[in-house]
DNA sequence: GGTCTATGATTGATCGGCCA
DNA sequence: CTGGCCGATCAATCATAGAC
């Protein structure tokens, strides 16, 4: 049994596929996201503090199936810090996984997602720079 | 202010369209698959190669493409148009072979 | 010189597969 | 059965190029 597309013969019908295939369905429910990294003393949000830019705050209302979880912006420092550790190892014990996320007021699962996100990131700018020994900034 | 713009580090600061005629090889590739633009690493290979860009690049593009399509199909119907047309002669061969291959391999 | 759209790149977060 | 990693992808966003 194939999965033959459903093609009308419409030699005068130019019309494009306008059908909606499975991939065009949205995907990743995309539910929670901070789950409080539970801290004991710390009554103000506990969100990633947004910067001077402030991108908005729909955390407010994202409860409920349904509800998109924006990308959380992580702020520099946090970044900073995550940075300076993935430097040092490029992998986390369960630890000090711990001790991150609550300096920087993330979720475990924040971190591992970001150490894991760094690595293939890290992958990537490896195929860039092998093939190709000449790299220079070069400023203009 | 740019103080912390932090971003100056990022590659998207200077960004350069593909040539025209690269993104006339990702479109045809994305409207001839329309029911499954996913190309496998090899076609990836290939179209980057075709393209003048790297594999990361044609990931990017299909990435964007997909998303951009399906939250506007209405904007791309001239574009899928277009396509459609081009991938229409294309196609009828692919069906002819698909037929040769059907009889030939029956469930 | 300024606004709005198109487009490439980045990235936090998810999905499925694999393995100990 | 549980948990981490990898690879691919999603979806939102950033930043710039281009149209007007």
């Amino acid at each position: 049994a194939g999965s033959q597309k459903r093609a009308a013969h419409g030699p005068q019908q130019p019309r494009p596929p306008a059908a909606e295939f499975p991939w065009m369905k949205e995907k990743k429910s995309a539910r929670k996201a901070g789950p409080a990294p539970c801290s004991s003393s710390s009554s103000s949000s506990s969100l990633p503090l947004p910067p001077a830019g402030s991108p908005a705050d729909p955390a407010g209302l994202a409860e409920g199936g349904g509800s998109r979880r924006l990308r959380t912006a992580y702020t520099n420092a946090q970044l900073l810090e995550l940075e300076k550790e993935f430097h040092f190892n490029k992998y986390l014990c369960r630890p000090r996984r711990l001790e991150i996320a609550a300096l920087l007021e993330l979720s475990e699962r924040q971190v591992k997602v970001w150490f894991q996100n760094r690595r293939m990131k890290h992958k990537r700018q490896r195929q860039h720079q092998e093939p190709a020994e000449g790299e220079s900034p070069g400023p203009g | 202010v740019m103080i912390l713009r932090s971003r100056f580090l990022d590659a998207r600061r200077k960004r350069r369209n593909f040539s025209k005629q690269a993104t006339e090889i990702l479109n045809e590739y994305f409207y001839s698959h329309l029911s499954n633009p996913y190309p496998s690493e090899e076609a990836k290979e290939e179209l980057a190669k075709k393209c003048s860009i790297t594999v990361s690049q044609v990931s990017n593009w299909f990435g964007n493409k997909r998303i951009r399509y399906k939250k506007n199909i209405g904007k791309f119907q001239e574009e899928a148009n277009l396509y459609a047309a081009k991938t229409a002669v294309t196609a009828a061969h692919a069906v002819a072979a698909a037929v040769q291959n059907n009889q030939t391999n029956s469930p």
